[in-house]
DNA sequence: AGGGTTCTCTTACAGGTGTAGTAGCTGGAC
DNA sequence: GTCCAGCTACTACACCTGTAAGAGAACCCT
């Protein structure tokens, strides 16, 4: 709870996936790797983003020589996760199985995906009876 | 492209689910909704909301009598659907399978749901050879 | 040692969002 | 006809977010 209190902007969260992106690194790196995919942004709103971010404890930073090198401290799982919760809390009254179900419906499939599910539905179902 | 590219905060959301909640109804009814759910805001609040909800095209409202009755101009189904879109974008590269293998890894289904499961996926995999 | 390069820190500012108070209109009760 | 209850419109305001400029420190090169 302590974490996922604080909201995260857009700008932020695009941030935040660069990082992800290069592991760990500085302004500049992160810059480089937003520039990279066609985010063009200000070296100092990049800076900010990461102060802001490391205010609400997403990253982290320690300076090692000249420039700080930051580092996500939570990860891209834990906040997709909890990205998907919020919309099934929100959309399906707390179940993900009708999420689920919808995403078969509406989505286009690749044969492959749709073996591999059957794989793992049937697992599940082994498991379960 | 014209809807959607306004965004909407988490408290007009809110409001915007209580609105699907009622169907149509004024100020005061959405209220209620609203409080009936454990949510308190104040009347000038939600109508505030909803006011700006209207002026970004989500709600629609006519005077009927005394008060205005508001409607949505959008479905749950199409918000929920954007929703699960964007975390699609943003966490699969687009690719929707991956988010499904990831729920049914993560998330606790009941006998029930994995055989409705089972069954559409069956559906699916006719259908596509 | 002086100057360019690269960082950080501080500050700014507009627009969005959450939250709500107040003033003024209006229809029904008495 | 007057008063109250309820409704809308206007205004407010603090905080958050996106975006960035400018000032000053530190380092490397020549």
């Amino acid at each position: 709870m302590s974490k996922s209190e604080y909201k995260i902007g857009s700008t932020e969260q695009e941030v935040l996936q660069a990082l992800w992106g290069v592991g760990r690194g500085s302004v500049r790196q992160v810059l480089s790797e937003m520039h990279a995919k066609g985010r063009n942004l200000a070296y100092t709103t990049v800076q900010t983003m990461l102060t802001r971010l490391e205010q609400k404890g997403f990253v982290e930073s320690d300076k090692s020589g000249m420039a700080y090198i930051y580092r996500a401290a939570v990860g891209r799982e834990e906040v997709m996760r909890s990205r998907v919760r919020s919309v099934v809390e929100q959309f399906f009254d707390g179940a993900a199985a009708p999420l689920v179900l919808q995403l078969i419906q509406t989505e286009k499939f690749s044969a492959d995906e749709i073996s591999e599910l059957h794989k793992l539905i049937d697992k599940l179902d082994s498991s379960k009876q």
